[in-house]
DNA sequence: TATCTGCTATACATTTATGTATGAACACGA
DNA sequence: TCGTGTTCATACATAAATGTATAGCAGATA
């Protein structure tokens, strides 16, 4: 019993499991309708369990195919980056780079040096992978990753950029209306801008600092880019990297001595691509251009 | 230009690296020979790259080949893995596990571990991978992991067993004959038995035990199995876990006092296994296999 | 209720991929 | 030097997978 399955199907599979259905999958895939509907037959066969219940408005996935879906994306991440990979080859910085990032990096710090690492190689593509999800670099979902922590597993070139600075901000204008708090405890009575979730930031902040708990934050939201838009719309007072917010002198830092966090930031990248040229020249770029940007 | 590469393109590329010519990777792939060199063909017009120099003795992968080949690799990986997890699906301990270890604790070890846990569960099929090369867990190429290291990856759960003991040890006609070493340096005049390249533990081993050094090996074998039957077989003095050693009333321990290594141990498993039953029993089958072993 | 849209499943034609057979080139050993 | 056992490449027949067309069913909409 010699595991003959078509990785073919993996791919439909992942399709139907994407789309929700085979007519949707087959569109997606380029192929027709009936020849996805034969592919999961075929792997329900093969693998022996059932993966979707059928029905007229979709195919419903079962438990088991919602199990086997991690690997079946392992897969088509790993075939995506081989491609990528052997459409960079060749001398000379060219081809496509994947570089994952948070968002609020990725919108606010990396557009000029994504601009002039393009400046000078006009045959390398870049691609942004803007998440704060840790993404897996062993999986090759991205080939470099900024990260906010230092990175843990092994066969990754790291380099450490250094510190940045979160403080709380919030308009001038805000604070002439409303008063600048001069204390922890006078931010209940302020539209503080912070997260919906319980994430691992807020615990940390419960801890540095004292008085400070979640249930202070009025206005509330998960996204970093929205926390910042309402920042700088004078919404309220919330967290901010400071070397952003220097940049705009609307924005006026509060609370400076109370809050002041530091997020160890690094550039990392998997060790098999040190000796490809255009993730080499990315990765250089981007810590040159990070570590302008901390200091 | 959608990605539209078949995936079984990648399974044939990656026989033909393993075996080398594209008639033997027709065979081991269950196909014909022609047909592989189809795949080849239109891998490498659809990655607009040159994959094999082809010649009568076979293939020569290129450059961008090797380089593409980790990734292949890790598709197969996953491959497996998910046909795995399908074939262990339902309700009991079924199916096949896949349980990485080092070669001793595999051959002296593992075995009554595993035939208690057959004897319980006889629908579940075990798999030993025994190499002490760090199996990528998120990659799936093994379920379970018996190692010599606090785990460093995130998403594992991880049990720690306790510390196995590692001394000098030496069959009793062995020091009758030849006498047994007081100090560190009357090992120099000894068979000593040990690793041929200056590995990890070597370096270890020469930094915590004063005048030691690798010199002193005059038995060299980088398999840890071979040195454990040297051992037995009274062909020198050399390193054994304490408790196998204890089991063998021919051995006596050397230098016990100069010469004691701990090695953490610790068994760890993917955490998206965690609701497998495959993987639950066999996890808690080793952890409690092994505690009996540590203790 | 009638109609539209989306879905799956089936029957049939066709394209595509695969296998078989064979030839030529090279390495190795008698 | 000549056979033997590899290999890859090509021509042709066959088998397999795919696409086309259509029927049937369910839900939404007017």
């Amino acid at each position: 019993m010699n595991t003959t399955i078509g990785w073919e199907f993996y791919r439909s599979f992942l399709g139907v499991l994407k789309e929700g259905s085979l007519s949707g999958a087959a569109r997606a895939l380029g192929i027709t309708q009936p020849t996805a509907g034969r592919h999961i037959a075929a792997l329900e066969e093969a693998l022996g369990v059932v993966l979707f219940t059928r029905s007229q408005v979709g195919l419903m996935p079962t438990e088991i195919a919602l199990a086997l879906r991690p690997y079946a994306e392992a897969m088509e991440s790993t075939a995506a980056s081989l491609e990528r990979t052997a459409t960079s080859q060749g001398e000379g910085v060219r081809g496509v780079v994947r570089v994952s990032a948070s968002d609020v990096i990725g919108v606010e710090v990396l557009p000029p040096i994504v601009a002039q690492l393009r400046e000078q190689h006009p045959d390398l593509k870049v691609e942004l992978v803007l998440t704060d999800r840790i993404h897996d670099l062993l999986r090759r979902e991205a080939d470099i990753a900024v990260r906010m922590m230092r990175p843990e597993q092994g066969q990754l070139v790291a380099r450490r950029i250094g510190r940045i600075e979160l403080g709380l901000y919030a308009r001038k204008d805000y604070l002439s209306r409303h008063g600048e708090p001069r204390t922890v405890n006078e931010l209940t009575s302020h539209s503080v801008i912070g997260y919906d979730q319980r994430s691992a930031f807020v615990r940390k902040t419960e801890k540095s600092v004292h008085g400070f708990s979640r249930d202070m934050f009025s206005l509330r939201t998960d996204n970093n880019l929205a926390q910042l838009a309402l920042i700088r719309g004078g919404a309220g007072i919330g967290f901010c990297q400071v070397p952003i917010a220097r940049r705009d002198d609307a924005l006026t830092r509060v609370l400076a001595k109370k809050f002041s966090l530091q997020l160890e930031t690094w550039v990392t990248m998997h060790e098999d691509l040190r000796n490809s040229p255009r993730c080499r020249a990315t990765f250089d770029a981007l810590v040159e251009g990070l570590q302008q940007y901390v200091a």
